[in-house]
Order: structure tokens, then sequence, then C-alpha cells
RNA sequence: CGGGGCGUGGCGCAGCUUGGUAGCGCGCUUGCUUUGGGAGCAAGAAGUCGCAGGUUCAAAUCCUGUCGCCCCGACCA
């Protein structure tokens, strides 16, 4: 259907709005696609909706490609369906609650693996009946902590969510696969830059896991990448490469040195270095973090001690991805002061094991590596401090800052760093759900088989900022053509029968198969529309203006800024084959 | 929740230090002129200055409280 520019509900605005820092968000508002209605909450205006359709249109062409079947379940959902997982409590503040007339809980649905398993069960139930892969495309509702930069990160947001369940691990393979390939031609479609990482599984359990993530500065995963081998993993899923053990007889003495005032690996490093007869590192130090760690749907908090090479922060995303579902947090003043055995900033692992701590360290740490560390006295800290001979770690831990340049785990080059944001997520759940749901298939012989599943989503309106985030530049936005509201912007422009002419093209476009927006509105000075519809970011822009009197129109590519002027009589061909 | 900033027509902002008639740009309405890079002139419409309380003859401005929003960190598509 025709956009005709003085009809279109749409206001474009001249300044950038003033709530707005990543691109996404000030281009889509600026360009009148979107408008805040609340924290992380957003109104669609026309051609806004036409992209969020197109994107849409794109995933769901894919998904029933690949053999998934689309459904709907409501986004407003009684309790118990989150009461019988545990949920309604797990998910906390997360959860936008609320009551009916009657007094009983509801919710807005922030996931709905609830409803696609409890679905399955209650249709299917023979062996014959599966595999099966139900999806649907639906606003999905969490009251997040910090909704940020506008539709990127939303309290709503447009999600595609799928499940496979199949019979037996081979089939879960073969489903996680399908879906793999079909999020490849999606995001391929959908012209967005992305990278497959490697994932934590996170506290669903479950095994393999891959994120598709959009790299952007403005993205809130980190993750590595190795030029060499193409391995490329979210920060949370990097595994340390190990150093081989070192024979404890070649340590020296462990001594015991004055360290007055030396709370900090800066500090330490500093003091004995010019106090003492050392010449060490921050690496060579081992720096040991006390948290606290909680369990969930439990009181009990357990005290342990972190142990990493002291030139490394503690990464806490890192560290929480490690102990899922445990979730640690900061060891403060007031548990220092109930832990007289723990002495802040002068903690050693020597005497963790005395005081019933359990304490887990960096995979650097090796049997007989030699470490500078605490003394557990104020003032004083121990030099040669062996492992396997003075402390004897309970295990490793995957909690130390990821830094580029770090060893590859696969082939041992340097590691890259970047940021991205996750639009999708692809997982293979396993059967810890359906073991929860007790999800299961009559099989040929008369026996009960647990089906596995897996889940995969695709953020839709994410989707939509990505491309925004990834494809523009200092006029505007420049949408990718499959998502773009229209092919073609016609300007008609001029004191003569110009929009006469844009109309008159544009109808013969649309015969054609093209979607066309028209600039037809009237007493706006070419100036405004130009710089409109740059902003507006249609992939091909026509000019019907000056040169019209002799016969000739312009014809501009968006993407690359080329400009050539063609005769009006071959307009409909060249803006065609432009547009294809 | 921790830290930083901001609440003044639809949008972007000034005014607040030093209380006294609420202002600018964009946008909007009307008329005339203008039409290839966010036009000109003229005339208009539109704001209980986030909210509540206090000080004062007088509060957008000072004081107290409160609410909201944005940005940076811990969660997630």
């Amino acid at each position: 259907m025709l956009l005709r520019m003085s009809s279109l509900f749409l206001r474009t605005l001249r300044d950038d709005p003033a709530d707005a820092e990543v691109p996404s968000h000030r281009l889509l508002v600026r360009a009148g696609y979107v408008r805040r209605v609340a924290p992380g909450i957003y109104s669609w205006l026309p051609l806004g909706m036409r992209v969020l359709k197109n994107v849409e249109a794109v995933v769901r062409d894919e998904m029933d490609k690949m053999g998934a079947q689309e459904v709907l379940f409501p986004a407003l959902l009684p309790k118990e369906y989150y009461e019988a997982t545990g949920r309604w409590s797990e998910y906390g503040d997360l959860l936008f609650r609320l009551k009916d007339r009657k007094g009983a809980d509801y919710l807005l649905g922030p996931t709905h693996e609830e409803l696609f398993t409890d679905m399955v069960k209650g249709e299917y139930s023979s062996y014959k009946d599966y595999p099966v892969t139900l999806y649907q495309i639906q606003n999905k509702y969490r009251d997040e902590a910090r909704p940020r930069a506008g539709i990127l990160r939303g309290r709503e947001f447009l999600m595609k969510d799928s499940y496979s369940f199949d019979l037996d691990d081979d089939g879960l393979k073969r489903s996680y696969e399908q879906h793999r390939e079909a999020y490849i031609k999606t995001f391929d479609r959908l012209g967005i830059s992305y990278k497959i990482v490697f994932a934590t599984s996170g506290a669903m359990g479950g095994s393999a896991s891959e994120e598709f993530l959009a790299p952007t500065p403005t993205g809130e995963d980190t993750f590595v990448a190795c030029r060499s081998c193409g391995y490329a993993a979210n920060a949370e899923a990097v595994t340390t490469t190990a150093p081989p053990a070192r024979p404890i007889e070649d340590a020296g003495e462990l001594r015991v040195l004055d360290t007055p005032n030396t709370p900090t690996i800066e500090t330490l490093v500093d003091h004995l270095n010019t106090h003492h007869d050392t010449s060490i590192t921050a690496a060579d130090t081992l720096k040991n973090v006390v948290v606290k760690v909680a369990t969930p749907g439990s009181d009990k908090t357990e005290t342990l001690v972190i142990g990493v090479p002291g030139d490394r922060e503690v990464d806490f995303k890192r560290l929480e991805a490690s102990l899922a579902p445990g979730e640690p947090a900061i060891f403060e003043a007031a548990d220092f002061a109930k832990h007289p055995g723990l002495v802040r900033g002068y903690i050693g692992p020597q005497v963790l094991k005395d005081l019933g701590i359990r304490y887990l360290v960096d995979p650097r740490v090796v049997t007989g590596t030699a470490w500078v560390t605490g003394a557990n006295e104020p003032g004083k800290h121990a030099v040669n401090v062996v492992a396997g001979r003075d402390f004897f770690p309970d295990g490793t831990i995957e909690a130390a800052e990821v830094r580029a340049g770090d060893a590859c785990p696969r082939c041992g080059a340097e590691l890259s760093i970047d940021r991205g944001i996750e639009i999708g997520h692809i997982f293979q759940l396993g059967r810890k759900y359906a073991d929860v749901a007790g999800l299961d298939a009559l099989g040929p012989d008369g026996k009960p088989i647990r089906i596995t599943m897996g889940s995969y989503g695709i953020g839709v309106s994410r989707a939509v900022a990505v491309i925004a985030e990834q494809a523009h530049d200092q006029l505007g936005l420049v949408w990718p053509r499959e998502v773009a509201p229209a092919d073609v912007h016609i300007v008609g422009t001029g004191k003569d029968n110009q929009i006469e002419v844009a109309l008159e093209l544009a109808g013969e476009l649309e015969s054609r198969g093209l979607r066309v927006l028209v600039d037809d509105r009237p007493s706006v000075s070419p100036g405004v529309k130009f710089k409109d519809a740059e902003l507006l970011g249609m992939p091909t822009i026509v000019v019907i203006g000056r040169g019209l009197a002799s016969g000739v129109i312009e014809l501009r590519d968006r993407v690359t800024g080329d400009k050539q002027e063609i005769p009006l009589a071959e307009a409909a061909d060249r803006v065609a084959a432009a547009c294809a």
C-alpha cells in the first residue's frame, strides 16, 4: 500500500531526543519510528510498525521453513504454571505480577517454557507424535532492574521463542542444528552482522548452548574471538588454559615478610620490591577474594574464597556463571567481623583448611606454582607460598577476568575481545525441564520415554534496534531492503508538476510489486524533504525535482551515496532494477 | 540496590547564583512571498515551571520532603 508523506502519521524531530544515548534509540525516535511511553516500554508508529512486521515476517518464514509450527500463548498468565516449577518465587522482582478482581495472582509472561511443555504434555502422549517443534512470536514482560538504550533492552519486548521436543539425544542435536541453520538464514536475511559464540548454559542446566551476538560498541555482552582458529565464546563461557604443573621440590622456602600498609596488590608489589629483595609483578601475587554464596530457595549462605592472580580482577559475571545456580555476593565489613580468621587485605590460603572455608582457584594456580600472598596477619605477606605444599585448593573456578591476548582454549593463539548484543540464543535444554514437568511419551515397548528439549529465542524487537544500530550513518538510518518500511522513497519537489509525476511513478512502481514511500507534501522545502528522506533510511531514493523540465530525474543509493540522473521515460525500469 | 545527572508549552533548552510581568529555537495555526539542502516576513495558539509543604508582601528561583526520569555498574532476547 502506497505510503504518502502528506498523510502519513509521522513527525520527524530536528533535534536528538535528550534521553537517547545509543544511535538506534536516537534515530528511531528522531525518525518517528517509536515513541517512549514508560521506561523500557515503547509504542510503534506506522514506519516502525512496518520494520517490526518485516523482521517478524522473516523470522516466521524461516521458522516455518524449518518445520516449526506457530502457536500463540497468552501473555497474561495465572500463577499456577509458574508456581509448579518454582519460578513464581525464583523470578523475584523480574516478574510483573498482578491480581484479578477475586484476588487471584497473575503474571505477565517473562518466558513461556511452562506453557509450551504443558501444551505438548496435554496433546501428545505417543512416541509416534514426536519430534515436534513449536514456536510463538509474542511480547514478553520483564521488570528489568534497569531498562536502557531504548528498545534494545525494554521491559516489554517482542520475542520469538521456540521449543523442540525429541525422543532422544540425536533428535535433540538435529533440532538444535536445524535451529542453528534457520537462525543463520534469518540473521543473514535481516542484514545483521553477527557472531555465533559459545555460551554458558546458566541456571537452566543443559549442555550445548550458543549465542548469536551482534557486535556493537554499545553491546552488553563481552565475548572473545580467536582469529586463528575461529573459536568464539561469551566471556562467561571462556575456559582458561592451565599451565603444566611444576615439581614442588624446585620451590623456595616460604617466608613471611613485614609489609605494613599494603592492603592492595599495587601497594604490596611496590613495597616488596623497594623494601625487600624481591622483584615481582602483580601477576606473581595471589589475590584472595571472599564471597558469600546463596543457594536459591534456601536460607543458607556459604563463605567461599576465590584465588586469582593479582593482576586480574574477579569478573562477577563469570563468577556467577561458574557458581550457578548459587548466587554470589560481595563479602562486606559486617561479614568480616563474623570471621576473625579472615584478615581483610592480608588473606592467604594457608589457613583456609583450618577455618573450614572452601577455596577455589583460577586454573593458572597449578600444583608447584609459588605465589606471593597474604600471611593472615595485618601487615604481613608471605612469599613462596606453593600450591600443593603450603595450600591445597578444593578445585578450580573460572572467575578471573578475561583479557585480550589471553590464550585461545582451542589453539593457544591470542584472543581478541569485543562487545555485542545478544539477538539469538539456541540451547539444548536436555531433560532437566521435562523431568520437572514429567513430560513423557509412551514408547513402542509400552514404557515411558522422557522427552528431551531444546529452547531457542530471537529478540524480534531487539533485532530492529540492532539493525538500526549497525545500519546508519551521520544522516540517519539506512535500512537493509528486506526490513525497510519501503523499497524506495520518492521525493517530489518543485513548483511544477513534480508531485503529480512522483505519484504516477509511485503507482507504476507499486504495480511492479515495489513498496513505495512518496513525499507528496506540498509547500515543504526541498532541504526538509532531502533531510527527511536521509533520516528515514529507505535504501533507494528517487528525486523528482528541477530536472523534470528537461525530462530527467535523480536516482540515489542511500547505502553508497551514489547519485545518477536518468531519463523520466526509463524511470520505472531503472528504479525497479535498482531495487531488485 | 550503589554512584552521577535532570524535571520549565509537543520536542530541544535558557532563566535559578542575586526572589518581583515565564523566555528562546524547532514544531504547530493563518496570510503573503519562496522552492535543490532543515526558507523569509507578519500575525497567532499553546506552559498550575514534577508534586507537597514551608519561608516571604511576593517563589520557576530560597528551605524541607517526596515522586519521577535519564546515564554508569550487578541480570537478560
